[in-house]
DNA sequence: CTTGACATGAGGTACGTACGTCATTTAGAA
DNA sequence: TTCTAAATGACGTACGTACCTCATGTCAAG
């Protein structure tokens, strides 16, 4: 005997299949007496529905799209990568998955897009956004229509009722400071921290969590205010020189950007090739490369597949009122040195023949 | 309009949905030719079989098994809650998973616990246990009659055809060597490595990644061979009281077992109670409270969630004869300090009503 | 030409659920 | 009691696939 099915709870309640049905999905016409006589029984049974074959009987697709800021950095690019390779997965649960990018920097525009995809039977949206009125507004007119969310990578904090599926950007700062801390040595000097801007929630976390660290248990180093670059190359280039020509020898430098050309750049162009210890965020082809050849020290990494499949898992949850598993939902924040990269290993199963 | 059905393929195929039943399930009774065909028509119209569709007209259970040591640490013990976990979210996809515990120290035995799996209509196993060629052969035998098979945690390097979800050991140790070498600062000194048994391929792996990058970046230390203790509690205290009270100062330590309970209590009866770099693997209660009290300074782990799952997918991939994600499948060797431990974040999604 | 082996088609039932229609029962008010 | 609206039951069809039976087609050996 496999699990038990609609017909057997429509037994125990001692009512029939549609009156289980009327119940299951809150359908109309049914006394209250008779939907807790319902729950009773799927309590004392222990039914779950078999979300297949209901989907299967459904023939319904679960529309979900992920908003996405519209420039592109590697780290965009791997985010998109992982919701393709997802999107394939996911086919055959009948989960559709699409990328529609948004004006990250004008939150009316970016309101106005996500108006828009109310519009589109959209079931779930993951957004991926700095936390603005406008977005907040827009995330409960989403709510409103039943339509689930996500705040992906970014907080969203005070739009209710929309979970979190990222790190904890403080405890991320708080990460980078101990590895500062401890692979600086004994050393005394500066330390740069670089972010495209302090306006940005996330940079803000990450430093608070790194000033915090550093004052506890690296005094003898001098961390810098933040060195702002707007995304300007020729800016980075400019406030690097400049830090990296003052008095005081740099020992560490921590850059929060996601894109980290240009930074490097300038460190190699103007900083002592040996000594300093480069901190970085996400792991991406350049990263990865530059732990290889040790310009980077370490990378904080946020797995991206992960951080996509359980934005899924959790919309899914979401839409079909279930729950999911919490301790699989947590996004780890992890390191990466040039000893743990993920290695490419060979395809584990074989293809379909 | 959906995914392509059967009726589309037989229709593009140009035969009966008999056929293209015969064919997907590779029922005898169809000339070469004719299964040409269907492939052409299957890649012509990128059909793909609907899994829930199909599991729910088999109304097959996929069962699954463990096979985990019989001794209970606190890493076997998140395994076990991990399995519980998935079971319980993978019940929807009429997937079953049970645990089985087996001697791991007697290869006979264990070989033949391993034996008896195959006539319980299990569909595909996990083994956790060393590689020996007894349980080699056990394998092979499962293999032969038809039953998936995944080496979990530990490799099995030798058996053909059986995926391998864990670590690179070796890596894992490499990184610990990095850790460790950081770490220290530029203190000269000893470097302890204690294991349960140098026979064990992990240890020996994780030592050799270990003792690499120790070479290379701190030949200012000396590291001493392995410490055994067989799992004994008093061989422990008193190899550690021996290697901590010689001439040379100790300045880093490196933990190799799942427990490390008697290891620690030695180190801080006869240790100094500053200053040695203490790293150890897996992220269990203990290794967490000891993060925290700074009496570890990093733990090296692999997500216990993630290797369940992983596992249980590479395992329904080959049973079901399909392809995996290949990225996804692939272990993480994280590094855990005090910082990125992950906190208990509330359950994001709410229950069934 | 017959025979038989094999290839293929046609059609049904089942899996567990959704959802519709229509008939019937029940409760509460008149 | 009688009427009425609400509650419930009975039943059919559908989703995409598996799997069974039986009929029919084809081809080559005898």
């Amino acid at each position: 005997m496999g699990r038990p099915t609609t017909k057997d709870l429509a037994k125990v309640a001692g009512v029939s299949l549609a009156t289980i049905d009327r119940v299951l999905n809150a359908r109309p016409g049914v006394r209250q007496v008779t939907v807790e006589r319902v729950n009773r029984a799927i309590k004392e049974i222990n039914f779950v529905r078999d979300f297949s074959a209901a989907n299967l009987a459904r023939s319904k697709e679960y529309e979900l799209v992920f908003l996405l800021p519209d420039h592109d950095d590697e780290f965009i690019g791997l985010i998109r990568e992982a919701i393709t390779e997802a999107n394939q997965s996911l086919a055959h649960e009948r989960i559709n998955v699409t990328v529609v990018r948004g004006p990250a920097n004008d939150p009316h525009r970016l309101a106005e897009e996500i108006d828009t995809l109310s519009a589109l039977g959209v079931d779930g949206v993951a957004i991926m956004a700095p936390e603005t009125p406008q977005v907040r507004d827009a995330i409960s007119r989403l709510d409103a229509r039943g339509i689930a969310v996500v705040a992906f990578v970014a907080n969203q904090p005070n739009a209710e009722s929309t979970s979190f599926v990222g790190i904890n950007n403080q405890a991320a700062g708080r990460t980078v400071g101990q590895l500062m801390a401890r692979f600086t040595g004994e050393k005394r000097g500066m330390v740069l921290v670089q972010t495209e801007t302090i306006q940005s929630r996330d940079s803000q976390e990450r430093r608070l969590g790194f000033d915090t660290i550093m004052a506890k248990y690296a005094q003898r180093l001098k961390v810098c205010p933040s060195l702002e670059d707007y995304g300007d190359p020729v800016r980075t280039a400019q406030i690097f020189k400049a830090a990296l020509q003052s008095d005081l020898p740099v020992v560490g430098i921590y850059l929060m950007n996601h894109d980290i050309h240009e930074a490097m750049q300038a460190i190699e162009a103007f900083g002592p090739s040996q000594g300093i210890v480069v901190i970085a965020h996400e792991l991406t082809p350049q990263t990865c490369a530059r732990l290889v050849d040790g310009s980077l020290d370490a990378v904080i990494t946020q797995d991206v597949g992960h951080l996509v499949h359980s934005s899924i898992r959790v919309l899914k949850a979401k839409i079909t009122n279930t729950s999911t598993v919490a301790s699989q939902e947590r996004i780890r924040i992890e390191i990466t040195l040039r000893e743990n990269m993920p290695e490419e290993k060979p395809t584990v199963a074989e293809n379909i023949e």
